[in-house]
RNA sequence: GCUGGGGUGACAGAGCGGCUAAUGUGACCGCCUGCAGAGCGGUUUUCCGUGGGUUCAAAUCCCACCCCCAGCUCCA
């Protein structure tokens, strides 16, 4: 069985085939780190993660870049205004790159927080200066830029005539209408041949801080430039897979596509597969920060187990604008407990004679590859694991071996959506743990003398502190809640 | 205007030509339990934006219409 994915370049869902037998190739575009990961960012990594652990899974070997943008993202018209590191440094009164470092550090802890794989390489912009000045120059070579007043510009209307420009989305350049985001200022146009151009080299004023030395001017690199040549860098000119949000079909992927093609003077396409996760919405409406919904990955780990988020992650589908709402959370919660509920009845089950969950094992890995399949089916997947918590409940009488394989095909299957189960939720505290396991002892005795009122008491205390205490025919267990 | 994605039960959300339309949440009822929790079973649930058409058969394909969201040089 193989992946049939929906791409972006052919807008259709297609077969996956790598460039590479067993070896696959991703490139994601990552975050401006001028800012803290928000929900919606940490909902398209989780997706890349998903496709990760998947094909790695399927038995392919994964190399995996994310970077990370530390310079050229501008905040105004498209190639004019402030470095957002730069504003977002000044603002604290930092330096950019001591902003930089102290936002990158924090990425990564989030980032692990969420179980996301760690990266094969994450690489910086800033770490990729020479690289992309070299890049600029072998553009103007190949003779799809040009240089005016400092700046150096993608040449479109040249490059659209030899390879076809956008591509992605499904557009053609008179689909485009100049300007309809009303950001494209009156002397950026003055500079560009035409108003499709794009800037590969920006000749910084003089109050830019964040600037490189180049033949053209001292400036700095447009914000498209990066992603193709540390692509290219890491990955080869050619590869499988580039990531990246919606907003991304237009124009940072179509301007990095006509890069890596102009950069290399190739009649191929460099990337296979262009595939894009949709935006999240916050009770119903687009997340922003002016609008005040915009809830950062820092602020639900306040509040949610790591968990039960990516469990929220994998109840959607990459491709599908999804509501993000604390009442979805919650949601979450309940379908991550009934995971561990079960888990926890298998661990709590001496097992018995039955056999006929020894069919279902199969059942559940070929249902969860036949959704996964089909386009990274996380939710259908999730439901056919929900139903073989089902039928697990239903046969806790099977033999021992069985339930424990049972239990390790849900921990894995679940692992490849990046939720971690087995984390193990105890005290982390065993003098704590040994006053629990009195309480209880002393609870029993009390039960079987019939004092209830009393032995109620404990269990409602403990579950006020955080232990849910359950009985069963095979005596009390209990676990932090 | 153009481009893409949608409209499915109280809610969320799969299904994209044929099984009583998944799964979760909520509500209610039952089993189990001293009670609770968990679990199991049942009800809410023959329903798929509207109107036509194709077909032995349509939520799924075609046509028309209505509505929603997103993008069209800051963005995951």
């Amino acid at each position: 069985m193989s992946l049939k994915i929906y791409n972006s370049l052919t807008n259709q869902k297609e077969e996956f085939e790598p460039m590479e037998k067993d070896l696959v190739k991703i490139y994601s575009c990552g975050q401006t780190i001028y800012d803290d990961m928000h929900v919606g960012n940490a909902k398209t990594y989780a997706a890349w993660d998903i496709l990760n652990r998947y094909l790695s899974w399927k038995g392919y070997e994964v190399f995996h870049v994310m970077n990370i943008t530390d310079v050229g993202h501008l905040t105004d018209d498209a190639d004019r205004g402030e470095d957002k590191v730069e504003k977002a440094a000044r603002e604290k009164h930092l330096e950019p790159m001591e902003l930089v470092t102290e936002q990158v550090r924090k990425w990564y802890r989030e980032m692990d927080e969420l179980n996301m794989k760690r990266h094969n390489v994450i690489p910086r912009a800033t770490g990729h200066m020479i690289e992309m000045i070299e890049a600029v120059k072998e553009i103007i070579n190949n003779g799809f830029a040009y240089e005016e007043n400092g700046s150096v510009y993608f040449d479109v209307e040249k490059f659209n005539e030899e390879h076809g420009y956008p591509k992605l989305g499904g557009r053609t350049l008179d689909h485009l209408e100049t300007g309809a985001g009303g950001r494209v200022s009156e002397e950026e146009l003055e500079e560009k041949r035409s108003p499709y151009d794009f800037a590969l080299w920006i000749k910084a004023d003089s109050s830019h801080i964040m600037k490189w030395p180049s033949p053209w001017s001292i400036g700095y690199p447009g914000w498209h430039l990066e992603c193709s040549v540390m692509g290219i860098k890491y990955l080869g000119k050619k590869f499988d897979f580039h990531t990246g949000g919606v907003d991304h079909i237009f124009p940072h992927h179509p301007n990095e596509r006509a890069q890596n093609i102009a950069i290399k003077d190739m009649d191929e396409e460099p990337i296979n597969y262009w595939i894009h996760s949709e935006h999240i919405t916050v009770e119903g409406e687009k997340m922003s920060k002016s609008k005040g919904n915009f809830y950062t990955v820092a602020d639900l780990l306040n509040e949610f187990e790591p968990e039960v988020i990516r469990t929220f992650f994998a109840s959607i589908h990459y491709r599908s604008q999804s509501d993000f709402s604390f009442r979805s959370l919650v949601e979450s919660r309940k379908k991550l407990e009934r995971f561990q509920n079960t888990l926890r009845n298998i661990e709590e089950r001496e097992g018995g004679n039955d056999v006929d969950l020894e069919e279902d094992i199969p059942w559940i890995k070929d249902e969860f590859q036949k959704a996964m399949d089909n386009d990274l089916n996380t939710p259908l997947a999730m439901s056919k694991l929900l139903e073989f918590c089902n039928k697990v409940n239903k046969n806790l009488n099977n033999e021992k071996p069985i339930l424990e394989e049972a239990k390790q095909t849900l921990v894995e299957l679940l692992g490849v959506l990046g939720i971690d189960i087995k984390k193990e939720k105890k005290t982390k505290n065993i003098e704590a743990e040994s006053h629990i396991d009195l309480l209880l002892e002393i609870r029993e005795k009390l039960r079987e003398k019939g004092e209830y009122e009393l032995a109620d008491h404990i269990r409602e205390n403990l579950k006020k502190s955080g232990i849910s205490v359950e009985d069963s025919e095979e005596g009390p267990t209990w676990y932090v809640s």
